[in-house]
DNA sequence: TGATCCCTTTAGGTATACCTAAATCAGGTC
DNA sequence: GACCTGATTTAGGTATACCTAAAGGGATCA
């Protein structure tokens, strides 16, 4: 597989945090397909940068910086699959695809896709629009 | 930087190729912003791979299935940019980001990406759409 | 033919994300 | 309070894309 990146682990962080209150090393490399001495060096790591706070083995939390990056990779996640939605993509590959893309795409591309899926959900002959579309490319 | 994938230096010695007719070391690495013994051990190994022809001190040029990648890169590329100038980014930036995003991005996903800038160039209430939202948010 | 010059390759080293195997820790049990 | 057990960390090694420095090839020109 392909090698992750510190983006990859803030989220997979910010999941496991939400989910249970603080990501473990195992929660995180079974999460992300890697074994738990690559998820603890990459703690280490993101403890450094600022990231999380981290103490061993009790497990990773978010720090303010931290939380920013998390929010900002969330904001665009949704963006995108919205976006490939509207487009007719299923939704758990329009999932799987956002996973990738939102950390190759430049923030003012973004800007302008979050404009589109909003222009199509607040027009109405937009609507109408996107599902001629779909209807007839189905 | 980030490290240069496979389909990247494919991508270049296509370029290259149709240009000049052949990808020389230099070239390529001036074009990837790497060193020449960077751009010489890849292509040691595309070779290995099959995916170009190369002779020592005289360049590269793709084979039957380098050539079919590229292809199917070079028409990933177009359509997103294609898909992002119609969403209004600005064509240097659609570029840019098409460069990044194509390598990300599962074939099926960009198929119905093509269907919809098909859609919006064949259809007459579509273009008209397109422009409104154009003018809404400039 | 031999010297020169530019380009390319080879040699050897770095950084980083990954791994396996072994050591360490923490929490529950006797 | 010593012991087990499962999770975590440390130690040490691999692969790969990159680098610099040095060696080698090929074309041109005297």
């Amino acid at each position: 597989m392909r090698r992750k990146t510190i983006e990859e682990y803030i989220e997979t962080i910010a999941l496991l945090e939400e989910r249970e209150g603080r990501a473990q090393t195992g929660a995180i490399a079974s999460n992300m397909g890697v074994k738990p001495p690559s998820a603890t060096e990459m703690l280490q790591k993101l403890e450094q940068a600022g990231l999380i706070h981290y103490e061993s083995y009790d497990g990773a939390v978010l720090t303010g910086p931290g939380r920013r990056l998390a929010d900002e990779l969330t904001e665009k996640h949704r963006t995108i699959t919205d976006l490939l939605d509207i487009l007719g993509v299923e939704h758990g590959q329009a999932d799987l695809d956002a996973c990738q893309i939102e950390h190759h795409v430049s923030a003012g591309t973004v800007e302008r896709l979050a404009d589109f899926v909003e222009f199509v959900g607040s027009d109405e002959a937009a609507g109408e629009f996107v599902r001629r579309f779909r209807s007839r490319y189905r």
